[in-house]
DNA sequence: AGCAAGATGCGAAAGATTTTCAGTTTACCA
DNA sequence: TGGTAAACTGAAAATCTTTCGCATCTTGCT
């Protein structure tokens, strides 16, 4: 289980780290900010840092346990790693985010990234719009 | 000149405003910090506040003469809005940025979008790497 | 010139994240 | 199983970027 990863990642098995990674992954939720996290542990009655939460969160990172966003509106967003790169679609209304994938977009984004001489270490698109339900919503 | 600009924005020409247009339009980078303009101002000894430059490139933003972008790390850059929109390529060593478009990835991100019942309001795509130099540079 | 609306500057405040530090826990070996 | 160094943690303080509150100053118009 949790404690396996974390253990590969070169890290000691401490309670905030499995209780961070379980909610990461049983929290129905795909995209949590540091504060939710933070939210649910008080909900859960742990008695975890907010500035652990962050220690945490970004260790796991750089484990490649999981993905930070900065999507537009000061806070950072944490997802597990899937270990698939995908983009986002995120309703500027609701906060609802959709993953998507789509391969001619890679590939564009490599060659325009080969045309400038550049390695692509990463790459971040996120499309900011309506769905469905928002534009309806009057 | 900038006074035009500024007016037809419907904004009052101030000293602060026409400076920091100024900068925006002949300061070599098209990509720039509030604190890079507050630098700037302070280089020219003007007596503008941060708060200042903050309020006017907002203010910019709203009128679309600007674009602020929010690239990983803190701060967000602002950019003269060049009428056409564009995404970026930033080298994550030296912080080159390479502006760049492509319609391809414009259309399949509609198309996206679209699929997913999302109407668009904005994207941003910005993909970091290592620039052709620092690649070298070892 | 004179006035009202709108701007500015400054310091304080806010919000997100990081660091500091002293006390606690974990991993590991005798 | 106990002992210990290294790693980890919580709470508070510190940073950093951006925004606000407010008294004062400018601008645009008469």
């Amino acid at each position: 289980m949790e404690n396996q990863q974390i253990k590969q990642a070169g890290l000691k098995v401490t309670v905030p780290r499995v209780k961070i990674l379980g909610i990461l992954e049983h929290s129905g939720k795909r995209h949590l900010s540091a504060e939710d996290v933070y939210k649910e542990l008080l909900r859960q009655d742990e008695e975890i840092g907010l500035a652990t939460v962050y220690r945490v969160l970004t260790q796991f990172e750089g484990a490649g346990l999981v993905c930070r966003r900065h999507f537009e509106g000061g806070q950072s967003v944490f997802e597990l790693n899937s270990g698939s790169h995908h983009d986002h679609l995120v309703c500027i209304k609701c906060g609802k985010i959709v993953e998507f994938v789509d391969s001619l977009i890679e590939d564009r984004q490599t060659a325009i990234a080969a045309e400038h001489g550049f390695r692509i270490e990463d790459h971040s698109l996120v499309v900011y719009g309506l769905c469905a339900g928002c534009q309806n919503a009057r």
